[in-house]
DNA sequence: CTTCGTCAAGAGCAGTGCTCTCGAATGTGT
DNA sequence: ACACATTCGAGAGCACTGCTCTTGACGAAG
């Protein structure tokens, strides 16, 4: 029932936009709209379920593309078949990539646990780089002059979650990964229109670019 | 008359967030919704208004911003001080950020001119390297591998807007640029909720070493 | 003094999220 | 088999939204 719920929500999302209707919904159940508020609490909780939901299956996405390179040691390749995946799912379902990227909802405060729902994507990436260093075909670059404070929080998220990560590393990554967003959004939002008419190729440019300034072999 | 709605829109975006509502827009200046309509046809025109000035704002900030570097040589300074006022202006106006490049509003098509009027703020950007180009601060990097079909793409806005500028710099400005706005929009959406603390110190980090990438001396 | 155009008000339509109450169905325990 | 409890969905209703249409007041031209 949930599930059925949360199906034919994506659908609209997908068809209408942002703007979820729970009474669409439920007219399309053939159901009254009170209904619904059966099984979520609130708008706002069907659209965290999609939010939780819509990162699993982003995680999944580039965890799998991530899989599909057979040679391990090819990190560029392994980097950039994740970074494709995101953009492949976000073309895909766009509605959704706003959901989970775009400007937040006004009013709607997003639970903590999205946050941590929402860095599977992001640690698969870096986790290539950890991959790769632990397996010594990545060097430690060094130091990249790193401001202090920046420093300490990517010590804390680097402990927490990429034990061995060389600091610098793991801000390359992070641009990287920050890069790739912003790649996806411009060219979501509309920020490409009527500039660039190959699509693929430049994103496939830009993450290249990308892996060059991580130092990617 | 005009421009007082126009004022209350833009004070109840950065209000409520933005769902912008004529009603209430109508309440606060003492008037009945329906009187809102001789001035605006739709509310998707008053959005169009509201986001035509924005951009233009936001032109001038980064204009002015620009031209507040008094060594006009350096590129480095006048391309993080561009970078720096985006952001500035971004986090002083979210709603209003938000309404340029976040995610699109369902239903709403963003006419032409409104594309027209968001390229000044890239080409602020842009045309700091073709002046370095041209005064020879900057030299041609010499090719950067790009894809045939952007190859085209980029020559076309080359030639539109930044005549002389080889392409390779036009390239990695651009991707300059992009991250720029990925940057401001990973902060602002949430993205960095829990990771990073220190945000003005791991945005300049973020636009040197694009200024790195682009080879900004 | 009349006409004309501008302006705002008001009613009304279809839609929204959400709350509440009330019946019907479906078990479950004795 | 009966009584109880729980679950479910329908329906009405509230306050809100964007938008349309009609009506009436006002002031400036002819």
């Amino acid at each position: 029932m949930i599930n059925e719920i949360k199906t034919i929500a994506r659908r609209h999302l997908a068809a209408e936009g942002a703007n979820l209707s729970l009474r669409a919904v439920a007219r399309d159940m053939g159901m009254v709209s009170s209904a619904i508020y059966r099984y979520f609490p609130s708008r706002d909780e069907l659209l965290t379920a999609l939010i939780l939901d819509g990162y699993q299956v982003l995680g999944d996405a580039a965890e799998a593309a991530d899989a599909e390179v057979t040679d391990r040691t090819d990190l560029r390749g392994r980097w950039l078949a994740v970074c494709r995946a995101v953009r492949r799912w976000a073309l895909a379902h766009p509605a959704e990539y706003a959901l989970l990227f775009g400007s937040p909802v006004p009013g709607y405060a997003a639970p903590q646990e999205t946050t941590v729902a929402a860095s599977r994507t992001p640690t698969t990436l870096i986790r290539i780089l950890l991959d790769g260093f632990t397996t010594g075909v990545l060097a430690d670059p060094g130091p990249d002059e790193l401001p202090g404070p920046v420093h300490a929080d990517l010590a804390t998220v680097r402990d927490h979650l990429f034990a061995g990560l060389p600091e610098t590393l793991l801000a390359r990554g992070s641009i990287g990964w920050i890069h790739c967003f912003g790649a996806v959004s411009f060219e979501l939002f509309g920020q490409l229109d009527g500039l660039i008419t190959a699509r693929d190729e430049y994103f496939d440019h830009q993450m290249r670019r990308m892996a060059d300034l991580i130092g990617l072999p």
